[in-house]
DNA sequence: GAGGACATACCAAACGTTTAGTATTATTGC
DNA sequence: GCAATAATACTAAACGTTTGGTATGTCCTC
């Protein structure tokens, strides 16, 4: 039923999914929702946390134990397959842009969501900087932000253009870049390091 | 009135906005909207049209006559600016992601005017390249790609949390990275050129 | 006084929500 | 062990409101 609720709303947003093609469309009926969640808007926080628990979870479950570069790689992907999946991977974004003047709950909890995102790819960069693989004198806050617009914009492109927009270009290009410009090589120096891939 | 209605559309989207709250808004009545509009669909791809335009020709302008790498920064800072402004900057992005499976017509629009701004990064990086001012060994395209990524990323992460994202560390840092890789400096090579920024 | 630019009044459909009722399952008392 | 009770998981129908859309009236300009 939420993933039937995730479905809908992933597709045609809060506003444009009714109670009633939700029920349809998981086999029962209006007054079974009702039975189950006090409200619409219930049935969408629902939902949310619902997927943020998911989402969270496979992030983190998938860079466990990896070195800050390989986990820098592996979450690029791990979003790609999220955004290539058939479970609604639209949800977050449509409803992190459609909440915002809409469900103040809703979005805070996905802003929260986003900063913890955010501060967890932070660490990773200020870890690869403690261990000696990354330089020390890059923004950790800043690299996360921009690989978090990185990510959001290659789903978004994706999800809008499947047929032209190619995300492993998208995000293998992004994430080639700023490997390279982790990687301890001073712009002001000479280069010491080969692998760049 | 467009605008009025672009500024509904962005805050509520297409099936939140109901025509009556737009022509409260516009100080008008649902009959004036109607005697402009043939329906709600018609009001829609009006504003999409007016708001394309109005973006492609403010990125196009503010690049006029510049250098490959000089207009790469500019048009990241006019997205910037657009983000900021408070002229509805959500609306392209609100209904990029909700016609995908709600208006044909208008996702259409939407996607192909996403393919020129692709297009016409790759151009200006392929320029970049013909004047040897980037190295000639980078996709022009992937880099469009990534590009539009950043950017798209950026300005959702702003519109959802502008008092913790800055968008100008965001977008800078991936600027800053993106040029350093397009200077004609090789991996494999010392670097010549101690410019990067 | 005719036509353009609205406002007003209204309709049918769809909407979120509530209610009354019904099988099915679990729990209890004897 | 089994009938009585109660809780669970629904359905179908109805309610009031909102919606997109239309038909008609009114003003104001040329």
């Amino acid at each position: 039923m939420l993933a039937t609720a995730a479905d809908c709303f992933s597709r045609y947003g809060y506003a444009g999914s009714s109670i009633d093609r939700i029920a349809r469309k998981a086999g029962v009926t209006k007054g079974s929702i009702y039975y189950h969640f006090r409200d619409k808007e219930d049935l969408l926080a629902a939902t949310v946390l619902d997927r943020i628990a998911e989402f969270e979870q496979r992030v983190q479950a998938s860079c466990d134990g990896l070195a800050a570069d390989e986990a820098l790689r592996r979450i690029a992907h791990v979003c790609q397959d999220h955004a290539m999946s058939k479970d609604h991977p639209r949800f977050l974004i449509m409803l992190m842009i459609e909440s915002i003047d809409t469900n103040q709950q809703v979005s805070d909890q996905l802003r929260s969501t986003m900063r913890g995102f955010r501060r967890f790819l932070a660490g990773l960069v200020r870890r690869g900087q403690q261990q000696e693989l990354f330089r020390a004198d890059v923004d950790p806050e800043r690299v996360a932000s921009a690989y978090t617009s990185a990510v959001l914009g290659a789903e978004i492109q994706y999800y809008q253009d499947p047929d032209s927009f190619c995300m492993d270009d998208a995000l293998g290009h992004y994430i080639d870049t700023l490997l390279v410009s982790l990687n301890g090589v001073r712009t002001d120096s000479l280069q010491e390091n080969g692998e760049n891939r």
